[in-house]
DNA sequence: TTTTCATATAAAATTATTATAATATCTTTA
DNA sequence: TAAAGATATTATAATAATTTTATATGAAAA
């Protein structure tokens, strides 16, 4: 009948983080879809075009089109264009750093 | 009109992350939700009853009650029973992983 | 200057998620 | 065993995300 012990905590004061839950938490949205995770994966190794983006994510053109414009809104990623081809890279170092934590929690 | 370079990349191997984005983005849109990473978050601080969280997380009783029920199918939390309580838990080391690598990207 | 290729936009259709309301279950206590 | 408190379930309503289809734009090549 008594309240057990808590369990031993992460190692640092969550406050700060619950805090930015909801900044966070629209970030994490746009990594909980399995093709624009493909497509931010696919960034991390280089600029992209739209074309590469779409073979390598199999994503429909329109589809890639539109998380595209969605992510840059975020200002996660950001473009530039080179004829008639328009070239996508990450903007956001912080995407860096959270895909090399997953990637070493999650694949390892 | 010559292709640029690659960006530099993560420093790892990003063909594995690819490989699992599939699992990855289904733990990733548990905390995408302000108020479920809201509740992670106080878990992380140790277990805690079902009212505890609805208070200390602003979600109503039924919310609640699903958000719990669908993170624990996920394998991400579980409870045990106390009299007419119920403990909630972090059951996946690898969300606490996570969420420290949320607060040192995000929170610092 | 028309055609073609790469990309973007818009709208509609489909599907998924979230929130709300009502009710049920289980435990404890009077 | 009836009442009260804690939690769960169910159904539904409301909203949001995704996919698909069609069309548009803008640059390059024929």
């Amino acid at each position: 009948m008594k309240k057990q012990r808590k369990n031993s905590n992460a190692g640092f004061s969550v406050g700060d983080l619950k805090r930015r839950c909801e900044d966070v938490s629209a970030i994490l949205k746009v990594l909980s879809h399995p093709q624009r995770l493909m497509i931010l994966c696919s960034l991390i190794e280089g600029e992209k075009t739209v074309g590469e983006l779409e073979k390598s994510c199999d994503v429909s053109q329109s589809a890639m089109s539109q998380f595209l414009k969605a992510m840059r809104l975020e200002g996660l990623i950001d473009f530039r264009r080179e004829g008639q081809f328009v070239y996508y890279r990450i903007a956001d170092e912080r995407l860096v750093e959270l895909m090399t934590a997953l990637h070493k929690i999650f694949c390892s």
